[in-house]
DNA sequence: GTGGTCTAGACCACC
DNA sequence: GTGGTCTAGACCACA
């Protein structure tokens, strides 16, 4: 999967977002060793320093701890995780209520907009 | 309505944002003029020239239009507007199956959540 | 013949180069009366007070002249007429050699430009 | 090279343009590093805050892009720069041809009297 | 050190 | 009073 970034907003912002779904998503699960910063780093094609801050980041977030010269791991609080996952889905759905609203849609009527769009997609 | 601001993101681009769902969701009709860009920035309490740059962008856009010493106006070219407004429409419903799709949700499980919420909050 | 204007030029100064061109190419031959400022205004569809300051001008220059009560007279003075013609086309030769050189293009090379663009346009 | 300004027109104007001619006739090559604002501000004896808009509105046109925090660089994307050539060279032409038929000038007449002018300047 | 943003305040041309 | 432009100076996030 390439990483590609927005370029209006901070690149470590991106990073966190990324990962941080990455791991409500499953796609780190539960306890699973991180790749190393610089492995990471180069996977995103970003400098070191970024993807540290970023790591830095998740893990003031308790979404993932450091084990001194073992790594960085993902958390093993479940429980953690489904909240994080939930705050993330919450935010979702209310800034698109939101938005449609402020193009006048009702949140029943942005619900039959999306129901076309989804359907005409397939 | 009292304008209030992100924090993270440049607030010029909120003006322009904020004015653009104006336009587009009716607010200020094709052709209307605006308020003058010194009243906006009171109204909006920021200085005259992030207004001035936010209705420059909005300019460079289309959707409004300067008519020398008189004031600006939107633009009576409706099409305009309508392709705006479907652009933004789209743009909002992207993002929303989008952002799903990061936690691993499908259009369809987006569309059911989404369906869910909504019901919720009656 | 519609009059139009550019928008970020003010207007009297293109009022004032439109005229200019009429007189010394002959429009308006020396001694001719023009319209009256109301008339000029509403051809042009500009406000009179714009008009008037548009004339002052000329007249400054000394291509028009003002006769109490009769009215607003291109000038006599034929050279005079010829000196702003030759004026007026030596400032355009300039320009054009010079915005082409910004190009980075040679007076022989813009000639030969030009040239291909005439004949391609027949 | 020094850098003067018209005075009638906004200095930002012509700090676009004549960067813009910088970058279609090679002065800055495809992919290059452009000198960052405040270096090109002092070149240029302005405010850095008019360069910035300068440049702002330089890459709006699509003629140069921003890499956070490691400077600006000309666009790679040569067939846009062509384009953009194309089109001021396209502007030049026309807008020579046009104030020659405003003296009364045919596109022929003109090739004439350019070309006159020209030898007369060896 | 890079670009980006914002404020404050002033001045100008135009109508 | 309208928009437009410019300067000066400060502060921030980023890498």
């Amino acid at each position: 999967m390439a990483w590609q970034f927005d370029g209006n907003r901070p690149i470590y912002a991106q990073l966190v977002e990324h990962i941080q779904y990455d791991i409500v998503s499953g796609v780190y699960p539960p306890g699973e060793k991180l790749p190393s910063v610089r492995e990471l780093a180069t996977l995103a094609a970003v400098n070191p320093n970024t993807m540290q801050k970023a790591l830095a980041e998740l893990e003031t977030d308790g979404l993932i701890f450091t084990q001194r010269t073992a790594g960085r791991f993902v958390t093993q609080d479940v429980e953690a995780i489904r909240q994080a996952r939930e705050r993330l889905s919450q935010s979702i759905l209310q800034s698109f209520l939101q938005s449609m609203g402020h193009l006048g849609c009702t949140p029943q009527q942005s619900l039959e907009i999306l129901t076309k769009y989804v359907e005409g997609s397939n």
